[in-house]
Parts: structure tokens; C-alpha cells; sequence
DNA sequence: ACCTGAACACCGTTCAAGT
DNA sequence: ACCTGAACACCGTTCAAGT
């Protein structure tokens, strides 16, 4: 039931105290790499720095990713399998117009509880071309996530009847904006108390553009 | 009536054929650096590479700018300009909720056809702390734009009267995240067409969003 | 099976020196 | 006034070698 799976390969921990430095350096280096782009942004990670704070020389990452960047698409999966998780604890209960709008600041709190994650996942650093097949079976899951509750509300006569799509593509975008926006510090909110209220006027604003109400897109526009 | 004004100390072009290499190696720089962002990235971007092509010595720079970052906040500051210009021309003739479209049209093409511009603004490469006077008033320059035509809306009645830095906000939010989405591929959209179409979809829907018949916000949400 | 240490080809920045 | 070349302290990655 939680959103983080158990390692790819649960090796027992080790069993004499030898002189190697971990049990599990691959879940420790993802920790440390999260907490070093907390502290200094994501060119703080460097694999001298992270295997420094670990005890490890700047190549032993080698055993355990392929690359710098294969840990960089780690934490992202990780933080598309909690945003999913976050997501869906939000609109579930209730499955209304109301547990939408509480899906939208579900998102953007997740953002900003998580800019470290957040960052990775959407700030440009991953290679597209990688093809990192656990970071895309879980970014698309966790779209997927906003799809369903569209097409749920849909069926209840609760939001404008266009292509699921073009409505999750463009709710998607307003709160991945204020996201992106609110973790840069381009909103000129002064907490996160701040942009917690930014996100609920998008949400209410969303709400009036997506609503029942709403006259369907044209043909054009599908 | 250029958004590019012209260069701070527009120095003769060298009158004899000398050694030096450039008469004007500061607009030669940040033209290699758009280029390069284009096609590597800004990652490519480095003192030797865009040297190099330019024939120059990779210390060479730091005669013309105090150092990489303030580079690459010349070429931000240089898309805000472009920007507000592209913005203001689309909504400036009609004036209209037509021409609020017209402008949210206007944002996201600028960013797919300068991608390396609209990175370097937004990707999250500059220094906030570094406060560099020409990107401090370039950019609220621009969203300035967004805010003014919200008024002139408001004031015509076409527009739901909440408080025009929310509406702006919100509005914001979304072009931005269409512009950031399909600049990183993520709208799964085949040509630059495609992603005029979702944003034509998002306009119309921030238009019954934000339209005059929108309830207004209660005064929480304000 | 897991990690090290040295080597390699990079990087931004500084600074004395050149013209 | 403008640029170079060498030096410095970094960086990711590879690989033979260690245990």
C-alpha cells in the first residue's frame, strides 16, 4: 500500500559488520541526492559530493546506476509514484467537482512539500531520449490519474463534455504552472501558505472554465 | 520600435584590419549562445565551445560580461523583451476577449519558436539572488502586459472583476505551462500546429474561466 | 560482489603577460 | 582597451586492481 516499492532487488542486509560502507548504498545515495538538491540545487549533486557524505569514493555509484543521470531519473520515478499517490488520496473520496479542485492543490502542495523531486521530474534535466522504462511507465500513471477523474466527473454530468484529453492537457498545464512558477519564486508569495491560496483561485477559476456549465469547445477546437 | 535596443556602447567597427578579432564580440557571444541552446542545449553552453566558434579564447568573455551567468542573463533578458513585444502587438489592436486569446496564442508560440530563450528565462538556469537590474525590470515588464490588458477587460465589462493580479496569476500559470510542457515534449503533440490547437482549447477554456459571466471569487479565494 | 585510486578529458575562473 | 595562455580547482566516467 505505499506508494514506495520495496528495492528492485532486496538483498538481505549484510550479515558480518565487513568493511564495506553500506547495507544498501543505492537506496542511500537517492536519499542523499535528494537532500543535496534541497540544500544546493540540482549542480550541488555531484558524485564527489554525494559519495563524500556517504563514505564512498565518487565511482561507486557505478554499482548500483548505470550513470549520473540514471539516479537523477530515480528520484523522478520516485516523486511520479508519490505525486500519483498524492493525487489520487485527494479526488477518491469524494469523486465531486470539490474533490477535483482539492486534487489541484494536492498537486501543487506536492510540488512545493517536494521542489527537490519536483525539479528533476520537470526542470529539464532528464534525458527524453534515455528511455528509462520505470521513469515512463510512472509519469504516465501519474497523468493518467487526473484522465480518470475527468472522465469520472464527465460521466456524472459534472464537467463539459470535450475530448478527456484536451481537458486534462489544460487543466494539467495551469497547475504544473503555478507549480513551476511557485517553486522558482516567480508568484511573489511570500509562503506556502501564499500559494496555497493562488491554487485555490486557479482551482475555483478552473472550475468555472471546465464546468458543467461551460459551452462545449467547438469542432475546431477538439 | 526594435525590441532589441541597440548595444549599450555601439563602438565603431575597427577601422584596420588588426589581430583583435571582433569589432563587436559581446552581441557576437550571445548570438552563439542562442545558437548553441539551440542545438545543444544549454548544457552546450560553455566558455570554450562558444570560444571556439567564435575564434576567441575561452577567457575572452569575461571582458564583455562579469562572468557565464551573466551571459545567460543577457539572453533572458533578451527574451523578455521579445516577448512583451509579441504579447503586447497581439493584444494591443483589438482589445478585445478575442484579443486576450490572441495574446495567450502569442506567449506559447514565442516560446516553441525561441525555446532556447524561453529555457534560459524559466528553465531555472539563472541566479535569483544575483538581481541583475536588467532582468529585474525586464520581466515584470512583461507580465505587466498580461496585467494591463486584464484591466482594460475589466473595465469594459468583459472580464470577472476579481483582482486583476489574481485573474493575471492564473492566466499566467496556465500559458506557462503549456509553453514549458510542449517545449520539453510532454503534450505528446507532433508539430508546433498541434500545440497552437491545446492552446487554443486552453484559451477558450480560461475564457469561460475568466469571462464576464464567471461568479466572482468569494472573498477567501481573493 | 562491491568498492577504490589513478587516469582521462572535460569545466569556469583568475591573472600575469602580451599587443 | 582587449585578448591570450597557463594555472587552478573542479567535474563525470573508465578501468585495472584490491578484498
Amino acid at each position: 500500500m505505499s506508494p514506495m516499492p520495496p528495492a528492485p532487488s532486496p538483498r538481505p542486509a549484510r550479515k558480518r559488520a565487513d568493511r564495506y560502507h553500506h547495507g544498501d548504498l543505492r537506496r542511500a545515495l537517492l536519499a542523499e541526492a535528494v537532500r543535496t538538491i534541497q540544500k544546493d540545487g540540482v549542480e550541488g549533486v555531484t558524485l564527489r559530493n554525494i559519495g563524500a557524505r556517504l563514505g564512498v569514493s565518487r565511482a561507486a555509484l557505478y554499482r548500483h546506476f548505470t550513470d549520473k543521470s540514471a539516479l537523477l531519473a530515480a528520484v523522478a520515478a520516485e516523486g511520479f509514484r508519490m505525486l500519483r499517490s498524492e493525487t489520487d488520496a485527494a479526488f477518491r473520496p469524494a469523486q465531486t467537482p470539490e474533490g477535483f479542485a482539492a486534487m489541484a492543490v494536492a498537486y501543487v502542495r506536492f510540488a512545493t512539500e517536494h521542489p527537490s523531486h519536483y525539479r528533476v521530474m520537470f526542470g529539464g534535466y532528464l534525458d527524453r531520449k534515455r528511455r528509462d522504462p520505470e521513469l515512463e511507465s510512472e509519469g504516465p500513471a501519474a497523468f493518467q490519474v487526473l484522465v480518470d477523474a475527468i472522465v469520472t466527473l464527465q460521466k456524472r454530468g459534472e464537467i463539459v463534455a470535450d475530448h478527456p484529453l484536451h481537458v486534462a492537457r489544460f487543466v494539467w498545464a495551469t497547475v504544473h504552472g503555478v507549480a513551476m512558477l511557485a517553486i522558482n519564486g516567480l508568484l511573489m508569495c511570500a509562503d506556502e501558505q501564499a500559494v496555497i491560496a493562488v491554487t485555490r483561485y486557479a482551482a475555483l477559476r478552473l472550475g468555472s472554465g471546465v464546468g458543467a456549465h461551460a459551452a462545449p469547445a467547438p469542432a475546431r477546437d477538439q
